[in-house]
DNA sequence: CTATATTAGATAGGGAGGCTATGTATCGCA
DNA sequence: TGCGATACATAGCCTCCCTATCTAATATAG
């Protein structure tokens, strides 16, 4: 442990530093529409409650409950009662709602895509590039994937 | 151009949910203190007004004004009067700021090389993963470092 | 079968951080 | 000297996220 050198703190910061910049510039150009993250998570794992959505996205369950209701405002999402538990909800996406998402990577995907072309970068760095921000978020010092998501 | 697949439409959008995810982790926990990405271009370009500061980190003046006046209140900067012209500021680092950047990078550093080392992931992962958010922010859609600030 | 504890979600209130619009002082120049 | 341009500050607003708390429904103890 802890060989770490100067460089590693230097990228571990700077990499908190561009993603800040990344995420600053997305928002402002309006290229993924707030609650497209929420939209991703359901494509990914299907339907499921707003807590267990929360715990996923990593935010607290008041902050995805509003998520939410921006979704289905935009009828991108429904909720409906969970059948065997009326104290669940159950989300999931619409037709609109996967439409939507297609459409937002199709549009922001083909952006980057060619900014890639334009630099010394291919497809695969650009896979590391999510897996090691994946590893710096998912396991890394919040609860161990406790298994109380749901069935 | 264009060849694109829908691996990088996917990717492309994972990857700003994943900074995300990145830097909310990493102001919920205090991580970096607020400011710390201007101390860091202060560092790593010398002292420079606060306009020149907001091109260089992608944000509004107004927006580098209050952020400047922050590292100010805590000692981690100066703000004089350039020389050669009444208007313009001349922000610099302070012994303090420069000791706070190291002991951030060094606390912040470590934690993320330990996170690394239980991952498939090497440090040059970690420099690939910079050097993509960095493309992806530098000049990608906007001016290519050009003064002009624009209306 | 009630009474209580637990769980899912909604709402209230507040703070951080960013932006646009605008004000103020200084500089460059005709 | 007077006017546009430039550098920064301030005001007001918005988005996103958080903590604290409330309601409704379920699970469980007695």
């Amino acid at each position: 442990m802890s060989n770490h050198t100067a460089r590693h703190e230097e990228l571990a910061t700077e990499l908190v530093v561009r993603a800040g910049r990344l995420v600053r510039s997305v928002r402002a150009r309006g290229d993924l529409p707030p609650g497209h993250r929420v939209m991703a998570a359901l494509e990914q794992h299907g339907s499921m409650g707003v807590s267990a959505l929360a715990l996923l996205d990593g935010c607290t369950q008041p902050t995805m409950s509003t998520a939410v209701a921006g979704l289905v405002e935009r009828g991108w999402a429904t909720k409906t009662t969970h059948p065997d538990d009326a104290r669940s909800a159950l989300v999931s996406l619409t037709d609109l709602g996967r439409a939507t998402l297609r459409e937002v990577r199709r549009r922001y995907g083909t952006e980057i895509a060619e900014t890639l072309e334009n630099s010394p970068h291919s497809l695969a760095d650009l896979e590391v590039a999510v897996q090691v921000l994946t590893s710096l978020t998912s396991s890394t010092h919040d609860a161990p994937t406790d298994q109380k998501v749901m069935s």
